[in-house]
DNA sequence: CTAAAACCTGACGCTGACGTCAGCTGCAAG
DNA sequence: CTTGCAGCTGACGTCAGCGTCAGGTTTTAG
């Protein structure tokens, strides 16, 4: 596969696919042109970069975790890292909750008038 | 309260705090001196500020709703506008587990080890 | 064979919420 | 008075994940 029906498939640009590769993220064979040429499995795999990317991983650290997949092996340093990430992004869902409880607080004025009284304290 | 203690109560710094004021979050009253003096409930506005920038809204929507809290009332506008954010949470609520259950797998292959084999299929 | 896609490598631009430095002023303490 | 921290206003730096040209090559369709 060529670099745009990876990106086509994946639903990425063609941009960020050259950008992963920078980062070590993303490896490709060469044909003869110099043109990236990319196995099935690295759809699979830019999603799976995509997904660590939403939950706001570093690329350093997903590197690490891909490096953690490919070699089938996880250092104990990793595993800190990735039990860290992870009560990381529980903190995260709580504070997005919070902030979320929030603005039903301020929809809910509204569809309910009267004197309205967000709860603002802490 | 002059800056700097706003700043320590409520865990931020104080470039934020001129920052929210360039932004048109907080204002502040100015003594002979020209130095800004805070009310109280500066800090607990401080806070909310953060939270919702923690949920991912831009200065421009946390203006919006800080408008519609200080006025007791909310635009039309305002309230799509809030009802797209908190959608846009929810959404990203689910990426976020989506992720970190991606690093359960990877954490688990570790602690269960064998031929780690983690789903990375779609 | 030729035109049009698709691809390539730089390299600069963008966005947002501040950090940080420079140079100056205000103010409370000894 | 003076020392020294706290505050002030610009204004440029940062960082990440790409977007977007520019200018040239390779592949594909007709």
């Amino acid at each position: 596969m060529r670099i745009g029906e990876v990106a086509a498939k994946s639903g990425v640009s063609v941009r960020a696919l050259r950008y992963y590769e920078e980062q070590h993220l993303l490896t490709a064979r060469r044909n003869s042109g110099g043109q990236r040429l990319y196995p099935d499995t690295a759809v699979t795999r830019v999603r799976l970069i995509q997904q660590l990317y939403a939950a706001g991983l570093p690329s350093r650290t997903v590197r690490q975790v891909l490096a953690g997949i490919d070699s089938g092996k996880v250092t104990p340093a990793l595993l800190r890292s990735l039990t860290a990430e992870r009560d990381r992004i529980d903190r995260q869902v709580q504070d997005l909750l919070t902030a979320r409880a929030r603005l039903d607080d301020v929809i809910a004025t509204t569809e309910r008038p009267g004197p309205g009284c967000v709860h603002v304290d802490a």
